[in-house]
DNA sequence: TCTGGGGTCCTAGGACCC
DNA sequence: TCTGGGGTCCTAGGACCC
C-alpha cells in the first residue's frame, strides 16, 4: 500500500521576505511589485496581508488599496530558489522520492519508511521540524494514499499544519468537501458547477461518469469522477513528454510602435536562446504570442525541418510569425515567444550548419558564459542597450 | 482594480496517408 | 462520382496551476 507527503511551504515568498528582514516579521508583506507599477499583480501575500482581503494574482493597485500600510515588494527569484534548493534537500533526507512539482511544494513517497521515522504522521511532524529549524520556515503537510489526495489534505491544513487522511478514508474525505476545494477545477469549471446546482464533491459525486464527461469533456469528466472518489488522477503518476520554454513581457502602456514590439521579440529571444543553451535542448517549433489592448490573445506557431541554431535565428523567425499574425493598428498589451517540443539535445536533426551559423552558435555560447560569470558585465546586442 | 510570468494538458479541426 | 474509417502530425485556443 502506497503512501505520499505533500508538502507545501506557506506563502513562500513572503515568508523568505519575513525570515530575511526582521522588520517585516507580523506585518502584512506584498510581492509582487511596489504601488504605482503599472500592471503589476501579487505574486504572494504573507498571512498578515490576507487579512485585508490582499491574495495571489489581484492587480498591486487593488492591494495597495485594502492595505496601503502593507510591505510591497518586486521579489528577489534568485534568493528564492535558492531557499527551495535547501528545503527540497532536507526533504530528500525522509525519502529517495521527492517529486518537485513547483518551487515551494513536492509530493513524497514515504511508502515503506516507517521502520526510520516512524508513522506518516510522526515523519510528518519530523519533517516539518526540520525544516523549520534549518531554514526557518514554515511549512504545510498533507497525508494519503494517493498524491492527489495528498495535496489537498495539505491545503486543508495552512498554514502550518498537517493533515492526514487515514488509508480507506480517501473517499469519505473527498466528499466531505465544498467543491471549490477540487484540484483543477478553476473558475470556468466552478461556474459550471453552479449552473448545475453541484454545491459539494458528493453532488458530483452522485452524477454518472458519463453524464460527467457529456457535460465537461471526456478527459475533465473522468478525471472529476476520479477526483471525488478520492483516487489517484491518471494523469498524475507519468512522465511528461513535451516539454516548452517561453518569455513574454507586458507594456507598461498598450504598444502601436512595431519597431519597439521587435525590440522587445528581440529581448525575449536572447532570455530565450540562453535558457535553450542552459538546458542543453533543442527545438524546430517557435512560437509568438500577441494580446491586444482588449486582452484578447493570439498565437501562433511553426515547426521547422531546422532546429534553431543561433540567436538571430530565433528573432528572425518569431519576427515573421509576428507579422503574420499581428493586425496592424491595434494595441499590444504583451509580447510573448516560445521554443515547443523540445527535443533533447545531441538527438540532432542533422542541419547544415553554414560556416558563419557555427561561428555565430559558438560567440553566442561564449557570450553567456561570460554573462554568468560577471553578471555587472552584461554584454548585450546593441539594439537593446 | 483591470487582469504577471512560466509552465502543462486538452480539444477540435485540418492536412495527409493508407 | 463521391466517399469510409483510422492514424498521425500540426495548429490555435482555452483552462488551469503556482
Amino acid at each position: 500500500m502506497k503512501y505520499f507527503l505533500h508538502a507545501d511551504l506557506d506563502a513562500f515568498y513572503a515568508s523568505v521576505e519575513q525570515l530575511d528582514n526582521e522588520g517585516y516579521r507580523g506585518k502584512p508583506v506584498i510581492v509582487g511589485g511596489h504601488p504605482g507599477d503599472r500592471r503589476a499583480v501579487v505574486s504572494t501575500a504573507s498571512y498578515e496581508a490576507r487579512k485585508y482581503g490582499v491574495h495571489s494574482a489581484m492587480p498591486i493597485a487593488r492591494a495597495y488599496e485594502l492595505c496601503p500600510h502593507g510591505i510591497f515588494l518586486r521579489g528577489n527569484m534568485r534568493r528564492y530558489k535558492e531557499k527551495s534548493r535547501e528545503v527540497m534537500d532536507i526533504f530528500s533526507e525522509f525519502t529517495p522520492d521527492v517529486r518537485q512539482i513547483s518551487i515551494d511544494e513536492a509530493f513524497l513517497d514515504i511508502t515503506g519508511t516507517e521502520r526510520l521515522f516512524g508513522p506518516p504522521a510522526e515523519l510528518a511532524r519530523k519533517l516539518k521540524s526540520a525544516v523549520r529549524e534549518r531554514t526557518g520556515l514554515p511549512v504545510s503537510v498533507g497525508l494519503a494514499s494517493n498524491k492527489y489526495v495528498a495535496k489537498i489534505a495539505s491545503g486543508m491544513s495552512k498554514p502550518d499544519g498537517c493533515f492526514v487522511v487515514e488509508k480507506g478514508g480517501e473517499e469519505n474525505f473527498m466528499r466531505s468537501l465544498p467543491v471549490d476545494k477540487i484540484w483543477g477545477a478553476g473558475g470556468k469549471s466552478q461556474e459550471k458547477f453552479k449552473k448545475y446546482g453541484y454545491k459539494s464533491c458528493d453532488d458530483i459525486y452522485k452524477v454518472p461518469e458519463q453524464r460527467l464527461c457529456s457535460i465537461f469533456g471526456k478527459a475533465f469528466g473522468s478525471f472529476l469522477y476520479r477526483a471525488v472518489r478520492g483516487q489517484a488522477a491518471a494523469s498524475f503518476d507519468d512522465v511528461r513528454g513535451s516539454r516548452s520554454i517561453s518569455a513574454e513581457h507586458t507594456f507598461d502602456y498598450d504598444m502601436y510602435d512595431e519597431f519597439a514590439v521587435e525590440t522587445a521579440i528581440m529581448k525575449i529571444c536572447n532570455t530565450l536562446m540562453y535558457r535553450l543553451l542552459d538546458c542543453r535542448w533543442q527545438s524546430r517549433t517557435v512560437c509568438i504570442k500577441i494580446r491586444y489592448e482588449d486582452f484578447s490573445t493570439e498565437s501562433a506557431q511553426e515547426t521547422s525541418e531546422r532546429t534553431v541554431g543561433t540567436m538571430n535565428e530565433l528573432f528572425e523567425r518569431v519576427c515573421a510569425l509576428f507579422h503574420r499574425k499581428y493586425k496592424r493598428g491595434r494595441g499590444i498589451r504583451l509580447i510573448g515567444a516560445g521554443l515547443m517540443n523540445l527535443e533533447t539535445d545531441g538527438v540532432s536533426t542533422g542541419e547544415l550548419f553554414e560556416f558563419e551559423d557555427e561561428r555565430k552558435k559558438k560567440l553566442e555560447k561564449c557570450i553567456h558564459e561570460i554573462n554568468k560569470k560577471f553578471p555587472n558585465a552584461a554584454i548585450k546586442k546593441a539594439r537593446l542597450v
